[in-house]
DNA sequence: GAACTCAAATACAAGTATGTATTAGTGTCC
DNA sequence: GGACACTAATACATACTTGTATTTGAGTTC
């Protein structure tokens, strides 16, 4: 089959994502400082030309990267609550969905990274707070439906739970990857899971 | 009172920890990649050459400067495991610890860096594991004694739920100072203290 | 106080990044 | 199909870093 012969608009955007993924993969592995403009570009297989063409910067870049990730993530959620499952296969399709994330992307170090850049850079927070707390009002919508499905009131205010949830998702991602070890899939899942259940489950109210 | 004159080892040291000390600000506040070695140096009133005296490396240096930050940490937490105190007191003391470490520093911020450095640099990994692993122990040690007093058995593996517990303090940690609007001190610390709760305190057994 | 030793400064040699300014080469449109 | 428009490549100027090799100068010791 010949290639399909590209718009301008097509080719120009095709150029943007594989820029985007070669950014993802490059901070991922050498961190956002060490992640060169030309060594990204090179990446994606062209030269700084098209970087500078498509993105104002390297931090401009990473919005969008993450941006892009987080959308990923939000329809998938979104997914789940918008089919109406019972209480455990909505907790089934969150588990998968989470496992996916988690096994085919080193996406949570770019999280990482990003938020080590939010404390430093004023202009980077802002965009990346936005990107935050659309996150966060996920979780919490999810903690809100979960919690009105089992009849009980959240132990606190959603939102704020929700970084919870966020801080220890992450948390334990970062030492499940970094001593697997000493914390091996089996009881990161399980520590999750005690601490879930307590918080949400096994209360009164 | 006239500055006492210094031994060559007391000299030394001097300029290793003014070294480390301007290492902590530089790295917290640019990052670990963007402090440079000259920067450093310069900020602690000297030249590289100092730097490159005292140590081998950029890296040889966080090491030797997480080291610092968590000797100083486990020893305020064996102080107050070593008090006896009861368990109100005991709390009050932790709480205070907690609160100490967190106003005057952006430590945090270190390890931080730290974590992402350890995915990416294997033998910089093996180091800055076995640090983690001490702290977690330090906290591991505390969930035990804690749950004994409480006369309850600890939901699970300690030194899991010390992960759990790690994972989510700095994490909250990040949320409130990075974003103090939507996660006020006050709401920060509600949401560890519900978590923690319900984790350890609100169960049978 | 003279010889010696070691900490820190200085000088030097590469290597690598960024960003802009200009050029080449294709889609696009009449 | 020829003029135009815009994407990406190239060229260029500049600025940093790192690490080593050498020198200076101050503590130390006899």
């Amino acid at each position: 089959m010949p290639r399909k012969r590209l718009t301008r608009e097509e080719s120009r955007d095709l150029t943007r994502q594989r820029l985007l993924d070669a950014a993802a993969v490059l901070i991922a592995k050498k961190g956002f400082a060490a992640a060169s403009v030309e060594d990204i570009a090179a990446h994606a297989g062209y030269t700084r030309g098209a970087f500078y063409s498509n993105f104002t910067s390297k931090t401009d870049l990473f919005i969008a990267l993450l941006k892009r990730d987080h959308e990923d993530m939000h329809q998938d959620l979104q997914q789940i609550l918008s089919a109406g499952l019972s209480i455990e296969d909505t907790q089934r399709q969150l588990t998968l969905c989470y496992l996916k994330a988690y096994r085919d992307s080193n996406n949570f170090a770019l999280w990482a990274e990003a938020r080590l850049l939010a404390l430093r850079d004023g202009r980077f927070r802002a965009r990346f707070s936005a990107l935050c707390l659309e996150k966060r009002d996920v979780i919490a919508y999810f903690i809100t439906q979960f919690c009105a499905l089992m009849k009980k009131n959240p132990p606190g205010p959603a939102a704020d739970l929700a970084f919870g949830t966020m801080a220890l998702i992450d948390g334990m991602r970062f030492f499940n990857t970094c001593m697997p070890n000493e914390l091996p899939d089996e009881a990161a899942q399980a520590v999750l899971g005690t601490i879930f259940n307590a918080t949400f489950f096994d209360r009164a109210g």
